[in-house]
DNA sequence: TACCAATGCGTAAATTTGACACATTGTCAG
DNA sequence: CTGACAATGTGTCAAATTTACGCATTGGTA
């Protein structure tokens, strides 16, 4: 550990953290990956113990490539779960002068989506849970509106975005889909034309079954087709629903 | 001035800047405002002196209240230009570690929009400048990218927001507001279809106009309708274009 | 003066959306 | 075992929206 006092600066300078919200979907909810703070080494010098907050940390100045790194690092800390860099996309700067009691800090939050079946596994069940968005606890600091204006960029993002894709298995259903489009824009399809539309859109190919579906109540797998996604999106595309 | 070498902490901490894009449309075109660094006191500390760049600079820790105070308090003392708070919107934080050469320097850039009609004469013309978006130099750090993303960033924003009403004067013209939409989605739509569109949308309202139009050539005058354009978002509404 | 460009208004075909019906087959309660 | 029900896929048709143009008027201009 660097030794106290060693860093000066001519002028005052702001700490800056990380804070990453996960989201992951479980086929049914769209959910968020939170961490209970405190209640291990550094303790004393943490603020809100005990509370829940997103996982993240401050930057390592010297090291972080830039401050997508300080979130991989911090969420792979704090909650088991290492993901791509690539994976981190910024969702907002929070600078308010008095949102953290112990220094100015600034944080830079980063928000990231997952296939929840793939990598919930991967998360460390004693420091962190999976939150369904409406049973969400009281947050640390300003958590819970960095949370809450990252949910109001996932709404946006998802019009230019395939971000249906990104939190979805690699093989999925219509159902599942429509069911996460739902979840994500509060609001409900009707099933027959959420199907036509998506169909028009070329975007989903159908999967080669080598268990085939048992009767119409089993639905058709698809996986999402990157080349023809990518044209439409070059020809100045947006996914509407 | 503070003296040297007052400020020290434990960690090292990044040094913290708002750099400002803000855009402004003529009637004609869309630009942004750039300042020429340095020549001037402090420029043997500066890096890139004599390059164009972004209206910015260092967060006062102690002082300003959200990084959009530094954002105002900087484009103020760099361009003469005094913008309401509300005015600044996020438009990206920027960590590369060695994008100053100077010291770790992480910028939350900050974008605004205003009616360039009401606002050009208060720059100050010795410093900074309105470019055309076609005519913009080389800029110093990575401005350049900063520049182009809050671009791409209006370009969304522009369908969720009612950003061209920002950028035109109180009063306008349907060619105006076309010409608008299409410098910042670079592209082209018909004149009639555009115009029933907008009807459509009852958010103009027909100015009373004092000075009646002469004849067809002269445009119908308008102004944006608040009340319903609120009232529509409300119901989940997004501009298409 | 004669043309052209700019503005407003209108219309018809093509496309997209929105609402809804029907057939099939697992699932589950009894 | 059986019947009711829910989940899935597919199709249809009217309404709404988009798209592609035509026409009339008039100010600017060569």
């Amino acid at each position: 550990m660097a030794k106290k006092g060693q860093y000066t600066y001519e002028y005052p300078h702001p700490a800056v953290t990380a804070d990453c919200v996960v989201f992951g979907y479980d086929g049914k909810e769209l959910k968020v990956l939170l961490i209970k703070r405190g209640e291990e080494k550094e303790a004393s010098t943490k603020a809100y113990v005990g509370h829940w907050a997103l996982p993240g940390g401050f930057m390592d100045v010297e090291r972080d490539k830039t401050i997508a790194y300080t979130a991989q690092r911090e969420l792979k800390e704090e909650t088991g779960l290492k993901l791509p860099i690539k994976d981190f996309k910024e969702a907002g700067a929070y600078s308010q002068i008095d949102r953290d009691p112990r220094e100015r800090v600034i944080t830079i939050a980063q928000y990231a989506l997952v296939k929840l079946s793939e990598v919930q596994a991967n998360t460390d069940a004693d420091k962190a849970d999976w939150f369904s968005w409406d049973a969400i606890p009281s947050l640390a600091f300003d958590h819970d509106k960095i949370l809450r204006d990252a949910f109001s960029k996932l709404k946006r993002d998802i019009h230019f975005e395939p971000v249906g894709f990104e939190l979805l298995p690699e093989v999925f259903t219509l159902p599942q889909l429509q069911n996460l489009y739902e979840s994500i824009l509060e609001v409900k399809f009707d099933r027959r034309n959420f199907a036509s539309k998506m169909k028009h859109y070329e975007i989903l190919t159908e999967v080669d079954d080598p268990t085939p579906r048992k009767g119409t109540r089993t639905p058709i797998k698809y996986r999402f087709n990157k080349e023809n996604y990518d044209r439409l999106k070059s020809k100045g595309f947006q996914l509407e629903f």
